[in-house]
DNA sequence: ACGTATACAATTGCATACAAAATAAGGCTG
DNA sequence: CAGCCTTATTTTGTATGCAATTGTATACGT
């Protein structure tokens, strides 16, 4: 069955623009169909049929691929046939370890180092999402506004390879499925601990902060582990 | 004047086999010619002359120089042209800093994590880099050492996410320029601290394998400071 | 003489075409 | 009937060519 692929592409047409260039356009369009669930991790992906899909050549296709390659979301089977990563049962400890020690150092780096403003700013985000946690909104709403809340800390950090790597991170967290952000414990959860660190980041205390980041990955994981026991998929925070 | 490439390209080839791609060859060439300071940063980049020069299309090398583009050592300066990436004071800075950081947390999962047979791995090398720096080796030869050593330390972290992570900020710091290595004073603190780590690692002890790490990185960027303000260019570990 | 506009050159972006390699299928032989 | 070799088809890798955008230089007008 084909995939939508006009949907993703209005979707980046609609948030980055429709100036983009062609290899710029398919990376995230491509990003985008793996984040939905539209493809698979494993899934065998073929230069031709994609591009005539895509409506572009494989050139700019192959550079989009080429840098999703060097980001590890695509990589090469035997033969050189493209597949989306799979990510094994070690690398999501591995990942989230990565993430624990990250976001640690870019919450210690925001409290310690934030501008007035940029604190002001991470707050406001947080209050927004205790409203919208309370409105019951839908979960992509709060898988939004959560990223939000971490990608605000990351530039914070005043640290650019720190935010790329995290950001970079995130991006390979698409491979563990679409985002759900659908249990209602886990995100009353979330929301105290996004208050912890928060108020730590607020208070300027670093100590604190790095050690609320690392507690909230820490549940993260379990939380995780804990739907891919039970065979679900979805990303949680 | 022109850059010998066969020079690199010979390198390569005898480094990964004359059986690489296109793409990935050129890929480390320019890695190479990078290091050396062939290519410093800055300069601008034309795909028309760089490829007659490599002997190569220009298709493979817009791969190479996508997937280069996303790993931050080539940028798109205005209009679209090509030019190695320069980093800013406060880059050096953030590089270090996330340095720091995450070689103190493979430091960490080596000492607590480690097998017995890569412990001793990584002693042998240190073993093997006391007996380079007694009998004076070249700068080339114990850059080579350090760097053995630390990629060791990563790899016993066994976090794929953390290696990569780790080189990817080693393979930025080349943008720093040629490697050194050539102050005594410094050689022989880094063998003292190199030492520190190692001990820590060795007796499974985590938090002074990661204070040890981070001390190391701290020593680090004061001496790289040291010889930007005396605008001088090199790696020094 | 300085600023601006226009034309030309150069370079990037994309598409098509070709070559080499791999996979799959089919037939032949033991 | 099974296994292997051969062949055909699909798919990746590379090259070339064209279009569009950008940078630059020159000329003209003020």
């Amino acid at each position: 069955m084909p995939i939508d692929w006009a949907k993703h592409s209005r979707a980046v047409n609609q948030r980055y623009g429709d100036s983009l260039s062609a290899t710029r356009h398919i990376r995230h369009v491509l990003l985008a169909a793996i984040t939905a669930g539209d493809i698979m991790p494993g899934t065998r992906l073929t230069e031709t049929e994609l591009g005539k899909q895509l409506g572009f050549s494989r050139t700019p296709l192959r550079e989009a691929v080429a840098a999703l390659k060097a980001e590890g979301i695509i990589e090469t089977g035997e033969g050189g046939s493209l597949q989306v990563r799979v990510l094994a049962y070690q690398d999501i400890h591995a990942l989230y370890e990565m993430r624990a020690t990250l976001e640690g150092m870019a919450a210690r780096l925001a409290a310690t180092g934030a501008s007035p403003a940029e604190k002001l700013f991470i707050n406001e985000i947080r209050i927004n999402e205790t409203q919208l946690i309370n409105s019951q909104a839908s979960a992509a709403a709060l898988a939004q506004i959560n990223s939000k809340f971490h990608h605000g800390i990351y530039l914070a950090s005043h640290n650019g390879f720190l935010t790329e790597a995290l950001d970079r991170l995130s991006r390979t967290m698409v491979l563990l499925g679409p985002t759900a952000y659908s249990l209602p414990a886990r995100i009353q959860e979330i929301a105290l601990e996004h208050d912890s660190i928060n108020e730590a980041i607020q208070a300027g205390h670093g100590d604190d902060a790095e050690a609320a980041a690392k507690r909230h990955l820490r549940n993260a994981v379990k939380a995780r582990l804990k739907i891919i026991a039970g065979q679900q998929r979805g990303i949680l925070d």
